[in-house]
DNA sequence: AAGCATGGCTTACAACGTAAGCCCTCCGGC
DNA sequence: GCCGGAGGGCTTACGTTGTAAGCCATGCTT
């Protein structure tokens, strides 16, 4: 009865009593090394050192329990100290701020990410990947200060959605290839508190791999395949182009998609 | 003859034998109807006129059936008329008769979107939304065709990929509000044939704890919603762009923002 | 001290994905 | 014609999941 299985050799970790930062915080913990799937009720409770029924005193479902994850991840916003909450220095620099720190936790949580984007909204103005109502009226109310008219702040705030949603999941798609299980060690610091410094616009020259900016490695071309011949025959120019589909610019990559973004909507002010 | 049961009032059509085709097709169909949640192995099954383990002759797993059907909807692509599969009347036009495309299976599918955008890649360049070996094949050689270089065709395909994920992501979430939703079970039974009614309220848990201090039982009108005060004193600029955040103009954005994505794309060209 | 809310635990259940194995039907080779 | 094998369905069963219901100890309030 008392043999404790902790079946995968993690320790429990009681602190005190439970509360809902505790275990939103360990099922994160989950999720950025095993992935979504392995977040089950039990295998939370179990490393909280607790029956999973006790999770239902903090949460109503899972479901619930999800959606907090998503909660505290979108606010990891309010201790980034290099994003603004109002405009000191013009609505393109906040919006740049405010995009990176978006991006900063998209990083950090690549697992968890999908969960930001995809889960369905309250209603039709909470939106990835900003998804709290607090920061969505600091955007507009920051942007309407700015001397944005109406029209132009919607425009706006669904420019900067788009582009982050599409840029910042293809990002972490990249970081999470097809890979259920785990195995992976090759997770830089998940715990999310990493201050890591934001990636200045390096030489626009093309360095052999490694220009990386914010954790992971592991992208060249190491990864030969059963398949590579198949490929080559029916899809000779994905396999020439195969060394540069695999690379990831993303650092730079986002700088430049974001000016261009920003460039956007600062010409539809004229 | 068994008096077939037929728990939900679905009839079950056995058309023949079963095939992966049409064992892809019905679980798309609940996918589309009721969300990827309901879409079970015993569920697709019983809509077939069948036992579960049956689809097992056809498919090994249930992730390998999800694949399959996010397959068959990147293959509309094959079927639509207005793209090209190659670019003859130049590259922009090609581009932009492919993101038509995308977008109407996007639209076509706002439940299953999410699969194809979320569900993990098998190699690096295999990127949603377009996610087909062959239709990638088409993109990056018809650029390269059309003069662009390496660099240029690579530009490009992030470009068009990461446009679209954002734009359609957006688009379709618009359009599944708060319903049955991903991955895990406890389906409602008695939701039904019935084409998402969506409210468009706003969320009824986001409250801190499950206080029912609010003793309701006299609340009056009930058909207001009790959080719009909340919003209104909370969160001004949100509730005085409600409207417009509600509102949709996604047919005209994307028309627009595609433009600005290929001004992007041809200004990289110089 | 008495009461009661709070937050754990135990038990139980229906639904899930799927492993294993049975059996009937069809089909091609004698 | 017969026969053997394979393919495609069915049955049964197992382990895991989310969670409903209820029990009981603690500790705060009165």
């Amino acid at each position: 009865m008392t043999d404790e299985p902790t079946p995968s050799g993690r320790a429990p970790r009681r602190a005190g009593r439970l509360s809902r930062e505790l275990i939103t915080e360990v099922t994160l913990e989950i999720i950025d090394t095993e992935g979504v799937g392995a977040a089950s009720m039990r295998a939370i409770a179990s490393r909280l050192g607790v029956e999973a029924m006790s999770l239902y005193k903090h949460f109503a479902t899972r479901d619930a329990l999800l959606d907090a994850v998503v909660d505290r991840i979108v606010d990891e916003l309010d201790d980034d100290p290099e994003v603004r909450r109002e405009a000191i220095d013009g609505w393109r620099d906040y919006l740049a701020r405010l995009a990176r720190g978006v991006r900063r936790y998209a990083i950090a949580h690549p697992h968890a990410f999908p969960l930001v984007t995809t889960r369905p909204a309250d209603a039709p103005w909470v939106n990835p990947p900003l998804r709290s109502l607090p920061w969505i009226e600091s955007l507009l109310t920051t942007l309407s200060a700015e001397g944005f008219d109406d029209d132009e702040v919607l425009f706006a705030y669904r420019s900067f959605n788009s582009f982050l949603l599409g840029y910042l999941l293809l990002e972490s798609g990249a970081r999470t290839l097809r890979d259920p299980q785990d195995g992976d060690g090759s997770f830089a610091a998940g715990d999310g508190t990493d201050p890591e410094p934001v990636p200045g616009g390096l030489s626009p020259t093309r360095t052999p791999a490694q220009t990386e900016d914010i954790a992971d490695a592991e992208t060249p071309a190491e990864l030969l395949d059963p398949q590579d011949d198949i490929e080559a025959a029916d899809f000779p120019t994905i396999h020439r182009l195969a060394r540069g589909l695999a690379e990831d610019h993303f650092g730079d990559e986002f700088e430049r998609a974001m000016t261009e973004m920003l460039d956007g909507i600062a010409g539809r002010l004229a």
